[in-house]
DNA sequence: TGTAGGATTACCT
DNA sequence: GGTAATCCTACAG
């Protein structure tokens, strides 16, 4: 087996999600399920972590947050808006719950099935531009909650991180709580990087 | 080009 | 009963 594809160690996760987040920028997520294996590597990432409001931990653990509060290097795949599945890699340090969404990426390997599963994307640019395509694209569901991302459906790989003038980080999109802290990171200029867009409450 | 609203489940108040 | 780490479609300009 080729080094490239030999996952990152497990200590790299074994940090604050903000400070692993900028680091998994070029970074590849590959997910082999029975019908192939898709590659994404990741552009835009948000860290979450247990004392911020916008984190699904703050309030505690839950049946639903569970893999936040397990072990770093596992993934924590959750359903929101009734439809819609998002994948986080779960930071630490050790069991302190802590996790990067993953917001978008571009494909890289995988590429027919990807198309496939995102029948409605117009380009191959937006398969997995927002973290409910990303999750779609590579074919994540809640199967995947929990998963070690060193074993053989999971594995996050070393791929290639931008050059550092390109990594950029802002305000995370559509939180409404937090919204002043910097933990959103992308690669400027990518062109698969979401928009940003600022929390709109609904409306009744 | 942009804005508005619907879909639909888990969780919290 | 309201809101959410969202996406897609429709329609106005």
């Amino acid at each position: 087996m080729p080094i490239s594809s030999a996952p990152l160690p497990h200590a790299f996760f074994d940090r604050p999600a903000p400070l692993v987040a900028p680091e998994l920028l070029g970074r590849v997520l590959s997910c082999t399920l029975p019908e192939g294996t898709v590659e994404l590597r990741i552009t835009e990432v948000e860290a979450y972590q247990g004392d911020d409001p916008a984190s699904h931990s703050y309030r505690g653990r839950t049946a639903r947050n569970a893999a936040m509060f397990g072990p770093p290097g596992h993934a924590y795949v959750y359903f929101t808006y009734g439809m819609h599945f998002c994948v986080n890699l779960v930071c630490g340090p050790g069991l302190a719950p802590s996790g990067v969404l993953l917001r978008a990426g571009e494909i890289t390997a995988g590429l027919e099935l990807a198309r496939k599963r995102r029948a409605t994307s117009r380009t191959d640019s937006d398969l997995a531009q927002g973290p409910a395509r990303l999750t779609v694209a590579l074919g994540i569901d809640r199967a995947q909650d929990g998963v070690d991302l060193h074993g053989p459906v999971l594995r996050l790989l070393p791929g290639s991180p931008p050059p550092t003038e390109l990594v950029r980080s802002g305000p995370r999109t559509g939180v409404a709580l937090g919204a002043d802290t910097p933990w959103r990171f992308w690669t400027e200029g990518d062109p698969t990087v979401s928009p940003y867009r600022a929390h709109t409450p609904r409306r009744g």
